[in-house]
DNA sequence: GTCTATACGTGGATAGAC
DNA sequence: GTCTATCCACGTATAGAC
């Protein structure tokens, strides 16, 4: 693509962060270079320095952006824990399955964070755990779940649903609503839903 | 520690892949110098030579160790299905938590690999992801479990499992014992046994 | 088998011209 | 806002002395 030098302003910031999504979640943080990211960008390395102090705020920004839009989008709705469960697991494959480079490097790159980046990411997460957690308290109070252990369902449900990330391909065997109904299935019959 | 320049067969190569094995799991591959693993084993980084053709080798040479240990250890053996699904489940659950680096490794750094590499890695999960997959598909056809789709519930289980290494640690709230049959209680029911 | 020294590439980040 | 040029640290890997 043949690119004229000038004024880019509210264009090159956005593609540098999706390049640089792209490129950390395709080869990791540590094996991109500023370089690489430029040149997918289109301009010379220099340049990126416009857009951020440095490249580690590049990718904590990246993980804060992602961890926040998903916190947006869920809730704290109170009503049937069956059904807010349900939503829940629709939600969170559907979600991961539209941004696979994001889940890849919220999950993957954590230890690459600053240590002080690291825990506003870790408490951002926390957060969204805490609301699968309040569903299964909920529903364990009402007699519809049979969950001994809210804390270890929680993070077991999180890491089996996150778990179609790595082998779920739209076009492939089965639709994502079918991966819904499927994981949906295993997660009601798990916390011991009638 | 104080140490002398001389001849160390067989004590060295080890303390290499153990070194390595260390600061991968710490730090990611991309992102660990062959000098820090020289600091690490307390020589310098020529020498590291004498053990490993270059890095890459060292990262293969610690995933197939890893994964090809797995295999040995586990087995087809034959009998009720239930007993070895629960079997499954105990071990796999012990086993990776005594082994947290080597895990952590297999599952982050497959990126980092070589594509050869890779794919021979890949076929060792696979194989032992076929071991659980062939315990429930005996299951189903015994009318004992009820799993519409193996593979997935296959992928799932072993998400939820492996998941724990997130977040367990020896000497917190709950035992091995408590976990594993926290999580064996979930997989039970998840597959629909009595 | 390990050391020192080094070749040579690449890394993040900055300066100053345009 | 982007470019070119550059600083300097650090990367992998090798050569040759001991």
């Amino acid at each position: 693509m043949a690119r004229t030098t000038g004024s880019h302003a509210g264009i090159t910031g956005p593609r540098v962060r999706q390049a640089a999504l792209r490129l950390f979640a395709q080869r990791g943080y540590a094996a991109v270079s500023m370089r690489a990211i430029a040149a997918e960008v289109g301009v010379q390395a220099g340049a990126l320095y416009n857009y951020t102090p440095d490249k580690q705020s590049l990718l904590f920004d990246l993980m804060r952006a992602h961890m926040e839009d998903l916190l947006t989008q869920t809730s704290d709705a109170q009503g049937d824990p069956l059904v807010r469960l349900k939503d829940f697991v629709s939600f969170h494959i559907r979600y991961h399955a539209d941004r696979p480079d994001e889940v890849f490097i919220a999950y993957m790159e954590l230890r690459n964070l600053e240590p002080e980046n690291f825990t506003r990411i870790e408490a951002l997460r926390r957060t969204y755990e805490d609301q699968l957690e309040r569903i299964l308290c909920d529903g364990a109070a009402a007699g519809v779940f049979r969950v001994s252990d809210p804390k270890i369902v929680t993070l077991a449900i999180i890491a089996m649903l996150t778990g179609v990330n790595t082998w779920f391909r739209e076009g492939g065997r089965l639709s994502l609503d079918e991966v819904v109904a499927q994981y949906w299935d295993m997660v009601r019959k798990a916390v011991g839903a009638a």
